[in-house]
RNA sequence: GUGAUUGUAGCUCAGUUGGUUAGAGCGCCUGAUUGUGGUUCAGGAGGCCGCGGGUUCAAAUCCCGUCUUUCACCCCA
């Protein structure tokens, strides 16, 4: 690319041919699965007052802080671009009353983050993701991690993880956040500068620092879990449980910490090898998320589609694998064939066939290197004697053999 | 935001210590006696050398700025 006069912003980029093949199977078959499951597709605008996104997914946390595209628009309104899915899809649901309180929906749909880029890391990247709202339910919880599961296996892709924790009720926070802090005290000074400071802002953090000495330290103390109530470590034991009875492997991991405020309960993080730093290509939870009056639980999941396309390149799911190869080319030999050929075209796609020619005379030569490219099963000759017999030579691209036939029976073989 | 890294044909990349008309492979187009693709052979088209400034007799090459690429930190999907 030699100009940036083509090139998109930084971190966003255009998708198309060959790429868009894999995207376009990955939609595909996320919907069927998604009314497998009996949820509806919900879109919502990707830009909605800055006060969505502070209130729900918390206004401490990084997402809100320094990533996202916000700014005022010419009314003085604060407006921010979508960073992810849920508080979109809550704000919607939390006005359908009742209703929408016990409601499934999935997404398709690009968010916008502005952070670097890095592997796995676009400005404008994609989330597939579902919400269930309803009163908290381990049940509910294990259907969503078994639905994101089929998917992946839907989508064909193999080497994946799934952890899982959990982040306790609201009332387990303090609890835990204090025995953290006890728990890490007499190791202060061994903690990492930024674990120092962590410690006091937001200690959970703490525990999934990727420095190796406080990855020691860590190891030493308990887990979060460990501080909760009895209740929230049955919930979670009811989760996992469950799955297994379903045959979903999960590996519990204490140390799992989800950043965003909205988090109660059951958290998970799916991940792949193929990815580099930012290894998740999956994240969900159960949640609880205040507007207005009301708060909204529920659980749900995103996965970012970029990232789970490049792990299913590397597991051998490639974009040519889905390029379309069916269809018809038709050939014209002279400006009379030509004018034929648009007619027959016209017929043929009115039959759902995939159909295509030059809007131009060219020689024979041309136009059959043209049908190859086009990965076309069949072509159609139409050219003087084709016209003057009322037939087509109609000559099959894998087999190399032709026959005349009449455009009827084109249409019935295809 | 911090620290690295990249930019030359549609794609993947060469381009010597600055030196004349910037190259290769793949792809594309045209042909190899009548109206037949993939293979082969021959020929051809296609470059703001990311952009702007500077140094120099001379810059794709050196310097500065800027945009972009890739990667890590941070955080997340």
């Amino acid at each position: 690319m030699a100009s940036s006069e083509f090139q998109p912003l930084q971190g966003m980029s255009d998708i198309g041919v060959p790429e868009i093949w894999l995207w376009q199977m990955i939609e595909q078959r996320a919907r069927t699965l998604f009314s497998c499951y009996n949820y509806e597709e919900l879109r919502t605008p990707s830009l909605e007052k800055l006060s969505v996104f502070k209130r729900s997914i918390g206004d401490t946390t990084d997402v809100v802080q320094k990533e996202m595209y916000s700014f005022i628009d010419r009314g003085g309104r604060e407006l921010a671009l979508r960073p992810e899915g849920t508080a979109g899809t809550i704000r919607h649901l939390a006005g359908r009353g009742e209703e929408g309180l016990n409601a499934r929906v999935f997404y398709i749909a690009p968010m916008f983050r502005c952070e670097r880029p890095q592997a796995g890391r676009k400005r404008q990247f994609h989330q597939v993701g579902v919400e269930a709202t309803g009163v908290p339910n381990p049940l509910a919880d294990a259907e969503c991690i078994a639905l994101q599961q089929h998917l992946l296996e839907e989508w064909g892709l193999t080497g994946s993880k799934i952890q899982i924790s959990t982040r306790g009720e609201l009332s387990d926070r303090q609890p835990v956040a204090d025995g953290l802090r006890n728990a890490l005290q007499p190791h202060l000074s061994d903690l990492c500068s930024d674990c120092q400071r962590r410690i006091n802002e937001n200690v959970l953090r703490v525990i999934d620092c990727k420095n190796k000495n406080c990855g020691k330290i860590v190891d030493q103390i308990p887990s979060p879990v460990d501080f909760m109530s009895e209740e929230s470590r049955q919930y979670l034991d009811t989760v996992i449980h469950t799955l297994k009875k379903m045959g979903i492997e999960v590996e519990l991991n204490p140390k799992l910490v989800r950043g965003l405020d909205y988090y109660v309960h059951t958290v998970w993080e799916i991940t792949h090898g193929a990815l580099g730093a930012q290894n998740a290509i999956a994240g969900g939870g159960r949640y609880e998320i205040a507007l207005g009056k009301k708060g909204v639980p529920g659980v749900g999941f995103a996965m970012g589609m970029e990232r789970v396309i490049t792990s299913l390149e590397s597991c051998g799911v490639t974009a040519d694998q889905f390029v379309p190869s069916d269809g018809i080319w038709l050939i014209s030999l002279g400006e009379k064939a030509l004018i034929e050929n648009m007619k027959i075209a016209r017929k043929l796609r009115e039959k759902g066939l995939r159909c295509g020619m030059d809007l131009e005379v060219k020689s024979m030569k041309a136009q059959m290197r043209k049908a190859n490219k086009a990965r076309v099963k069949k072509v159609i000759i139409c050219g003087e004697d084709e016209m003057a017999k009322g037939i087509l030579l109609v000559k099959d691209m894998n087999e190399g053999s032709q026959e005349e036939l009449s455009l009827e029976d084109v249409i019935r073989d295809a």
